[in-house]
DNA sequence: CCTTTATCTTTACATCGTAAAGATAAGCTA
DNA sequence: TAGCTTATCTTTACGATGTAAAGATAAAGG
């Protein structure tokens, strides 16, 4: 896409060294013999054996590393070392991998929510630790809270991105109730209660868009030198008690 | 991009039928000669005379029409009737294209925010206009908001773009300080103004990037029949005064 | 009037997504 | 165990894209 890329000058032809991973790799260091050709050395066997799985890590390797203009099917085939059209038969088209790995996004997010909190934090502590977490995974990968929420080719009809995302949403809203100190149903809503929802949901993400797209460049340096997001976002929780509306 | 568009079939020749403008387009019915060839009609000249505004114009209608991933150089050469590289000697580049036109969609968007107050209105009725008509931009002018929000290939020290955007920053901060009945300088800033301003725009932002990718229909399910996005965002800005924080 | 310059078209190339057909190996069945 | 079936991966091919470079055309200006 774009050709960004083409200082790289690589006509697509001879690459098939697939780099055999190092030491313990996901893909379990498949133990597979080689095929029976002319090389005498560990030549890569036509079947991968996990070839889906090495496709969604290669997948997250270019994204975080080339950005999501960088994240083709063509980049993650190489990444992978193997032939352009194989991720096809694993995930259809370029929407089916980015879904797919969006969908490990929403996970390893949700993973991280689930551990910004523990039993022993006050209200208060737990408020604005979630918020932190939030922004704190968006900007350890960015490539992938990007991939989540910037990009539109994500199919939410794919069970496993549909459920993740769900699960994201759930537990969101799960922590504004347990805040407000009464149950979320999963039918019905109050408007106070969809709109406490709306309102922390909406504040969040789009700071963290904001955020990793610079926006906020213009407010950080009106600020005290050495200010940071995090102080800012603090800042923004903080003051909400107090804020009075309209002025 | 993409191939989305296969459906075109259409092997990119066999165009040059420059679609005369109907009656009083935008770029003033250029009356030039037509060009002294075979044909005797009106063909259209080798010279387009406003090229430049007929396609951003172009750009415009192809955005709002085929989406964001449906707006390519090629496309807005086609739909302006002018060869595919036109577009280069006026733009240098899609990332031009696409700022310029992106520049374009801020005055409107900023233009749309000057003419939803107006003097006569309490403070409450003002601090529910700008939101409101934030949000009402975003959903009259989908593509637009996308380009000028999502897309990653803007090109901020062009001083068309740099300044729409700016001005767009300065009057959310200025509503903000006038909400506040304190001046907001242009150099420094407290935690508290800061945070104010981050607060409100990260709120009426995320909210609508959420709502354009469908990601509060969950929300709006739940909550009684036909219930509209813009009452949710009204409970949302209501309900401020009174959220207690955290719980 | 002729040269210069700006504008637009043609041609070309590397990249992309994806479809289709061929190659290879694993699995199953008889 | 031999052969057929199926899954997996590679090759080849095509239309799409962005962009560079060279050619064509007309306006501008001496």
């Amino acid at each position: 896409m774009t050709s960004y890329n083409n200082f790289m000058a690589k006509t697509e032809t001879a690459r098939r060294s697939r780099p055999r991973k190092t030491s313990s790799s996901t893909p379990a260091a498949r133990p597979r013999p080689a095929r029976a050709a002319g090389r005498a050395k560990a030549e890569a066997p036509y079947h991968h054996g996990a070839l889906r799985e090495a496709l969604l890590v290669a997948a997250e390797t270019v994204l975080e590393r080339d950005g999501l203009a960088g994240l083709t099917l063509r980049a993650v085939a190489r990444e992978a070392g193997v032939s352009h059209a194989a991720p096809t038969h694993h995930f259809g088209d370029l929407t089916g991998l980015v879904s797919e790995l969006a969908a490990i996004g929403f996970r390893q997010f949700n993973a991280a929510m689930a551990a910004s909190c523990n039993a022993a934090m006050t209200p208060l502590e737990r408020a604005l630790a979630r918020p932190k977490a939030y922004v704190a995974y968006a900007q350890a990968h960015p490539g992938m809270y990007g991939l989540m929420f910037r990009t539109e080719r994500l199919d939410y009809s794919r069970p496993s991105l549909h459920e993740a995302a769900e699960a994201s949403f759930s537990g969101l809203a799960n922590a504004i109730g347990a805040m407000r100190r009464e149950p979320i149903s999963g039918k019905a809503l109050t408007l106070e209660q969809a709109a406490a929802i709306a309102r922390a949901w909406s504040m969040v993400h789009g700071f963290t868009m904001l955020l990793l797209d610079g926006r906020l460049g213009d407010i950080l340096e009106r600020l005290p030198e050495g200010t940071t997001a995090e102080q800012l976002l603090e800042g923004m929780l903080k003051s909400m008690a107090t804020a009075k509306f309209p002025g």
